[in-house]
DNA sequence: GTCTATAATTTGATAGAC
DNA sequence: GTCTATCAAATTATAGAC
């Protein structure tokens, strides 16, 4: 990993438990292994690491939906009729791979937390919070659940208050189980039991 | 209102956006309209400020309790059976409640802000956070649905399924409407929506 | 691409006059 | 309880040697 990777890597680490503010160049210098002027060599200035970081979550995120097979914007109907022929047990494991990839994944998780502390501060940043949390998340589902219910495997139903009604608790514990005093484990279960309700309400 | 509690009502305002660490004590002083060096004979230190005001925060939730008719945690059980009664309509009633202080009470709304952008920085304050809007108000709701199976109002069901159907939409719109960009007409009508469709599904 | 040295500013906090 | 004056430390950033 080349220095400029190392500094992005440990800036990212420190502004997702300190924040941006709270974070100094020579925090992020220290943490690498090289003094804070070195630092200036490669970024031209402390904001230019903070844009950085959101350069390369925005590649990292449409990399994952690849591998996910989570759609991007352009693929979502299709991506719909794919997942339409899902069982409740495949509902699960979903739900359990964007659990985990936002709370565990290594660039994921801590880049949440970062948007989570910085969005009040920033409108740029707020909007980018909303659209990858909320926006992009409820819209993606509401096209899925359409197309679960056209083809019969769930019930005739409002299918955005459906995708409200399963997103809402995974962003939920999400943030309950944030904190690294939590078990995971407790809560992929709490989620499981929360997805097999869903299931139950809605599935047919 | 005493220069004290106008320093804790600015620190607020801006720890709140900006943090923390964001804020620095001239931008408090400046806001109060005095001098950072006099800001000390209020207070001994900036973290001193912080600390009063989660501790004000905690009165004010106390008495907030009992002007919605929120139970404390001494008085669930009792308050669970009064809402036993409770319609659809009182339910979306309590729903708007609930939504509209931790977003617009002029207190509540940069409480949570302030803690949301703390809580990771400190272990003792995200136990602060999420006993407040996690714990405390699941334990709460599920009482209350429990109460509510137990009386006929609603469907036979997990109650702490239910209570986290009910209350993570909430805390998910709660943290979509944050923004100032975001109309609060759009977050009630939304919410209403969700309220409606959890009726629906659970209601008798 | 790392270092030392340094500049200019800001930070949290104190002392003491009024 | 406000002010001015001051402090030591930390901050972001640059210049220049190697």
């Amino acid at each position: 990993m080349s220095t400029k990777e190392r500094i992005v890597e440990e800036a990212l680490t420190l502004f997702s438990s300190r924040g941006y503010q709270g974070t100094s160049v020579k925090n992020i210098a220290d943490a690498v292994g090289i003094k804070d002027s070195s630092l200036y060599k490669h970024f031209k200035s402390k904001k230019e690491i903070f844009e950085t970081i959101v350069e390369e979550m925005a590649r990292r995120m449409e990399a994952m939906s690849h591998t996910f097979g989570l759609p991007d914007d352009t693929t979502v109907e299709a991506a719909a009729f794919a997942y339409g022929v899902i069982s409740v047990e495949e509902l699960v494991e979903l739900s359990r791979k964007v659990f985990l990839f936002y709370l565990q994944d290594p660039f994921a998780g801590r880049f949440r937390r970062m948007l989570t502390i910085e969005q009040y501060r920033d409108r740029e940043i707020a909007a980018v919070y909303r659209k990858i949390y909320m926006e992009d998340s409820i819209r993606y589902q509401t096209v899925l659940f359409e197309e679960m219910i056209r083809q019969g495997v769930f019930r005739e139903a409002d299918a955005r208050a459906m995708a409200i009604n399963f997103y809402a608790p995974i962003f939920f514990l999400l943030n309950k189980y944030d904190s690294p005093e939590c078990s995971v484990e407790d809560g992929l279960e709490e989620l499981e039991r929360q997805v097999r309700e869903f299931a139950r309400i809605y599935h047919k």
